[in-house]
DNA sequence: CGAACGATTAGCT
DNA sequence: GCTAATCGTTCGA
């Protein structure tokens, strides 16, 4: 029995959040996987964007949870947030890397590679694969092109530090499938 | 208005 | 392991 993630279950705060969403099936128009790698990002963390509060370019991490918070990183990339707490907080959740599953074939063409394992190991790399764009910033996540489904079965997960911040980079807030070839990096 | 700086990645040593 | 690529956001003058 499928379950799809509705806004209510993105109330929690972004750790509890992050930590439920391994496991789960993200789709952006039918293409997609299960994510394996998360990280939660909270308004008072310095690391995070919503640190300091909001701007033009985080609003989507104060406004309702359940939402899609993209942004471009370095210039290059799109990266993809769940939106998470209540409203107004500025908390969310980094998706890092995806098991691919569905649409592998679309996948490779966007990145232009084949290898399976390469194509959603990053949290820019995710974007590119899912063809995440800016203007999916704000957009539910509960209804197209997205989908996200519960975890079905349990999984093992770990934590550790979060990666390519300078701030509050001590702190275990990236989670994973242990052992997942399918990673950014290993923990 | 100018300048520094990334929640990264690919490619080369 | 190291670094260039690349540009929007943020902050100080």
């Amino acid at each position: 029995m499928q379950k799809t993630l509705h806004p209510d279950d993105f109330e929690d705060d972004s750790h509890s959040v992050a930590l439920q969403l391994i496991g789960a099936v993200l789709l952006v128009d039918g293409v997609g996987g299960r994510i394996v790698e998360t990280e939660a990002y909270d308004r008072e963390d310095p690391a995070s964007h919503s640190f300091g509060g909001p701007t033009l370019r985080n609003q989507a991490m104060f406004g309702p949870p359940g939402r899609a918070y993209v942004y471009r990183s370095y210039g290059i990339h799109w990266c993809l947030n769940f939106v998470c707490r209540e409203q107004g907080h500025g908390a969310g959740v980094l998706i890092r890397a995806i098991e691919p599953l569905h649409g592998i074939d679309v996948m490779r063409e966007r990145r232009g590679m084949d290898d399976v394992r390469l194509l959603c190991a990053g949290p820019g790399r995710v974007g590119q694969a899912l063809g995440i764009t800016h203007d999916m910033n704000g957009m539910r996540l509960d209804r197209k092109p997205f989908k996200v489904v519960a975890r079905e079965h349990d999984v093992a997960i770990v934590a550790g530090p979060r990666i390519g911040i300078s701030k509050a980079a001590d702190v275990p807030w990236r989670f994973g499938v242990r052992d997942s070839p399918f990673l950014s990096r290993r923990f």
